[in-house]
Formats: structure tokens, sequence, C-alpha cells
DNA sequence: ACAGTTAGTAGTAAATCAATACTAATAAGG
DNA sequence: CCTTATTAGTATTGATTTACTACTAACTGT
């Protein structure tokens, strides 16, 4: 094998330094999940100009030319709902050629998370199996299957389901939250010893209920 | 919350109809790991153009605007070693603004996985222990941690470990292979159990060596 | 033959996981 | 103020997995 600096260097000088090549636009588009009335759902946007007029799509920015990914998305998620400080983190970079009619398109995904009260309330909020049985603009149906299984593989070995609490929560609550991203049903006693680590007691607790109240707990 | 189709059209008017807009351009960048000399390597290519001259880096190449990103990244494997047919995934795509001095690139990092019997004999291996003392040319360095824990991660739940390995092979060095991948010895037992029910025993057996033959097998 | 070396197996104590059964604390209703 | 419905929370037990030790098996080289 050649040095292969020759191809990198020969390429750029070829496609860059001309000017002549046409480079692909870049565009950041975020899988926003929330839980509501017990299902996992996801905010789409209608489209009301070409392509896919009238079909629902992820929301997305272009990625300006000063500006980092993570940014793009921060902007992104402001413009969506005025949100700040929620958590997200890049999921894939979707490239087919012809993902986008119009042009080249490169889309990077992102997943969000947010507990649902935070969230504007005019935002249109669809569950996993209702769009399931949608038909989404450009690969975007895809992109939410991909970020509903790292959802679901990543439950167990980090804390993402906290992200979808207010900073206090109860243990029932927290169990309900990992049945539905797991979506399979836990036993609460092991439930309770798995996750004891990682919550603090605040020593308060729920009240009004026409039942047991429970222990109040914040994430350590 | 408004209906952020506005935006997100605007921005595409704005941007792009005018075509003023200035686009980034898009590299892919492959972390090419395989297995010499019972340690984990990296092959990387020395840079002879300015930026970071002289340096080492990640091989790597354009997107070309009528490629997609896998096929940017084939194109990139087979110009680097001749390989075809070899395991990669998409890693993670890096876009800070400044990461690259002579303009704005977006790189999309790929890991790809090779038995060390497959790679051209003139690849320039390093070790990531060796790696971890260089000086990587733009975020080289960063993008091969973020490879290095991803295998650690996947490890365990997938079969990647198969990929650094001929197709017939024996126990032991399967083994080998996880624990360079995990970074811990195992033991030899347990893993066994756990290995058994994915592969098939091909009834050959090693030879010619000073000690006990071992059974070669496949993946199942 | 036997020393050296690695391959492969048996078995056991400890930790974790799956599952069931229980007790505790509240509100609502008579 | 006692009973019922309902959910919160705990105790316990058998099954599986993991950590670890100890052994037997099969080859080459001398």
């Amino acid at each position: 094998m050649k040095n292969n600096n020759d191809i990198n260097e020969k390429q750029f000088l070829e496609q860059y330094s001309a000017d002549e090549y046409e480079k692909p636009s870049v565009a950041v588009d975020m899988v926003l999940f929330t839980i509501d009335e017990d299902t996992l759902k996801c905010a789409l946007v209608k489209r009301n100009e070409h392509p896919f007029k009238n079909m629902y799509a992820l929301p997305g920015v272009f990625v300006g030319i000063d500006e980092s990914l993570d940014d793009a998305l921060k902007r992104g998620i402001a413009a969506k709902a005025g949100l700040h400080g929620i958590y997200f983190e890049q999921l894939y970079t979707w490239g087919a050629v012809d993902r986008d009619p119009r042009m080249r398109i490169i889309s990077v995904s992102y997943l969000a998370l947010v507990p649902k009260e935070k969230l504007d309330t005019t935002a249109e909020l669809y569950s996993i199996d209702e769009i399931e049985e949608m038909d989404l603009a450009f690969d975007h149906k895809k992109i939410i299957e991909y970020a509903r299984e790292r959802v679901k593989n990543k439950v167990n070995y980090s804390n993402i389901a906290f992200e979808f609490l207010s900073e206090e929560f109860t243990l029932p609550q927290l169990q309900r939250v990992y049945e539905i991203l797991l979506d399979k049903p836990l036993y609460k006693a092991n439930f309770r010893k798995k996750i004891e680590p990682l919550i603090i007691d605040t020593e308060k607790m729920t009240s009004g209920e026409a039942h047991r109240p429970s222990k109040l707990y914040k994430q350590k």
C-alpha cells in the first residue's frame, strides 16, 4: 500500500481548490421523545412546503457554516419549543444520495429527551405506535425507529430514564418509565434493589391520593 | 408553539435558493482496528501536506455529491488497502467549527474491523498505547478514543470479536481477542460456556505445536 | 519415558436475577 | 370509626450467572 495521503490530498486539491466541487448540505434533525399518557411520544411538525407538503416530519435546521452540529441542534430545540438545558445526544448520520428529492442533504440526527411538563403545550406529539402507521417525510420514520432502538438499548446501562421525569419523582413513576422504554413489565422488588444506588430519598412524600403515599426521590 | 416548518423553510429559502449560503465539506474518516502481536492496533497514514504535515492521521476521503456515506467509506477502505467485504459501522459525526484549520469540514467517522491476515502488509499500524503518546492531526486522537470505547462496550452484546479472526479459529484465540478488546483477563471455563451457543465445531484440530492441539470452530 | 506447555473439563461458593407473597398506609364510603 | 379498595413498599426463595480453583488431556522436544 502506498501512502494514501496522496489520495486524500489529490482529492482535496481537485475537488476543493478548483471550487467546482459541489458540496452536500448538512442538516440536523431531532427525534424529541417524551412520555405522555403512559406512552412514548415523539414531536413532529407538519410540512407546509414541498417536498412532502402536508406530511409530518422531524423538526430540523440546516447547519450554519460557523456553527457546530451541537449548536445547530440547540438552536433547533430552542426554536422548536423554547427549551434549554435538556438532554440530547447524537444518533446517526444519514447520507443516502436520494434521501431528499430537492438536493443532496446529509442529516445528522439527534435524540432529545424531555419531561412532558417542560414541553410547550402546543407541541404535536405522536405515539410510537401511531407513527408506525403514518407515512412520514424523507427517511424520518427510519430515523425514529433507530432512535427508539437506541433508547431501548441504553436504558439498562445509563440513566436516560431519569430524563423523562422532573427532579423529584416516586419509584412507581420511575419504574413506569423503565417499563415504557423497555416495553415490558418489571418486578417491583427487583427494580427497587437495582435502582437504589442511583437515587436519594428527599424525605418528602406524595399525598392526596386514595392509597398509600409514596416517597419522593431525586437522582443521585 | 407555532408551526416550525416556517423556520425550516424560511432557512431553506434564505440559505439555499439564494445560493449564497456557504456549505460545509463532508468527509469520512476511518478507524481501522486489527489485532497484531496480541494488541489492538489502528491504521494511520502520515500526512505529507499541510495542515499537520508529517503528522499521522486517520485515513479518510471526501464524500462525493453522488455518493452515500457508506459508499465513500467503502471507497476509502478499498483505496487504503484493497480490502472488500470487511466489517464496518458508522461511529459518530464530528462537527466542531475549527476542527480543520483550512475550512469547515464535517467528519463522519467509521469503525472498521479486520483480521491482520487480510491487511496489506505495508499498512502502518500503531497500538492504542502508542497512539496515546502520539500527537495526531485534527481531532483524530479523540475519534480513536471514541472508537476504542465503542469496541469495548460492544464486545459483550454483539459478535464483533469474531471480525478480528479468520473464518476458523480456536477458543484460546477467540478468548484472547475478547481479553484484548475488554482489556481484562477472562476465566476459561466461563468464557467457553458463554461463547458455546455462538460457535460450531468444525471437527478439525490445530497441529504442530508443542502442546495439546485445540479444536477449530466457526462462527454460527 | 518424562518434562514442559497449552487445551479442555468439573465443580463449588458467591452474587445476581426471577418470581411470589406478603405487610403498610392512605382516601372513600357507609 | 370501621371496612374496603387501591397502591406503596418489603421479605423471601429458587434459579441462573459469575468468580474462582483444581484438575485431566494431548501434544512436542529431549
